[in-house]
RNA sequence: GCACAGGUGACCGAGUGGUUAAUGGUAGCAGACUGUAAAUCUGCCGCUCUUCGGAGCUACGGAGGUUCGAAUCCUCCCCUGUGCA
């Protein structure tokens, strides 16, 4: 008997991911996994176009809602639930379909990520500080030292990634690149059917112009500050696209209409990313459209089915 | 009508005689990405060729002029903003 399938549904953000997952749980008995770092917080909804709870009813839904608002939330803590999901969903007889927008997590939840130590607070500020210190520049030349062979494949201006990379170095006592050759785990026991969303690129900016200014007139800005009143402005997901810019208006940095343009600005930025991550992804089925296109249903749903004979 | 201020590449905005196809920023396109990734970073970005070293063309509102050389100086014209009529 050959492996249970796993659908992974693939997109920039506003590319119909959610209604054609919608439609494939229901046409194949699915269970929805949801891969995204912001939907994963409870009390975020207008800003993360969650699915509504109508739409939750039609099919069971996970890794929505499973960290608090000011908790932090990674990709490793992201593959561990993620898994756990996904071979419940398995053990119900049952099809489990990722519906994936944050390429990082669907990478670690699908090849894994490499056996590293977790983050390291304090150190990272110790980091920071000797940064702000010693001038730019200085940790590139200690990860030269540490790992050469991470410092030449990560920009010294690229901070966050060259941070980690020490991070991880010291606390292994080995260079980072080390670690990586012992590989990864990826997740066995499903036959993987990626479908990717490639919808038409201006139409797709289009709608999303749309969808982030429907946002904010449905109610964006009370939740960013109701939630800033609660967790404090430097809650994690209230500095991500849309919260960030309703956070500029509420201070009176930003017009309202400033705010919106903004917002649109980043989220049309932010799906071109999506697309550049997609893009090398491999063994993807590839759908010229919309997901809540019915054509374009139809013509994944052919797919899956002939998958499954 | 008069007086100021101004018109720079898709946009904002520097530059006020010569390494200037023209600093920056934004947008756009392409790329990277191994634990906060809705993050962070890189490259390209007037047009046409190119053996990738470069070559040619067109450009700073318009038309003339000064100069070896002008986005930068002069003249006239057009347009925009503000103030006074």
């Amino acid at each position: 008997m050959s492996d249970p399938l796993l659908v992974v549904i693939l997109g920039p953000t506003a590319s119909g991911k959610t209604a054609l997952s919608l439609h494939l749980a229901k046409r194949f008995s699915g269970e929805i996994v949801s891969c995204d770092s912001v939907a994963v917080y409870r009390e975020f909804e207008i800003g993360t176009a969650k699915p509504t709870p109508a739409e939750r009813q039609q099919a069971p839904h996970h890794l929505i809602d499973v960290a608090a608002p000011a908790e932090v939330f990674t990709a490793g803590d992201y593959s561990r639930l993620g898994r756990k999901a996904i071979q419940e969903i398995s053990a119900r007889g049952r099809t489990p379909v990722v519906v994936g927008g944050t390429g990082l997590y669907l990478r670690a939840l699908l090849e894994g990520l490499f056996a590293g130590p977790p983050r390291s607070e304090e150190l990272r500020t110790r980091l920071r500080d000797r940064e702000a210190e010693r001038g730019p520049g200085y940790l590139h030349g200690l990860l030269r030292r540490l790992d050469p062979k991470a410092a030449q494949s990560v920009h010294a201006n690229d901070v966050p990634k060259v941070i980690r990379a020490i991070e991880v170095s010291i606390k292994a006592r080995k260079p980072m690149t080390d670690l990586w050759q012992q590989g990864r785990e990826p997740l066995r026991g499903f036959r993987i059917l990626r479908i990717g969303l490639d919808p038409d690129r201006t139409e797709l900016y289009q709608r999303i112009n749309a969808r982030a200014r429907e946002m904010f007139t449905s109610g964006l800005i009370e939740e960013s500050k109701t939630l800033a009143g609660r967790y404090g402005e430097a809650a994690r997901p209230l500095t991500s696209l849309g919260y960030k810019q309703a956070a500029q208006f509420l201070r009176g940095e930003l017009s309202l209409e400033k705010a919106i343009e903004a917002a649109q600005q980043g989220h049309r930025n932010y799906a071109k990313r999506q697309m550049t991550w997609f893009r090398r992804e491999p063994e993807v089925k590839w759908f010229a459209g919309f997901g809540s296109d019915p054509q374009v249903q139809e013509a994944i749903e052919q797919v899956i089915a002939s998958a499954l004979e």
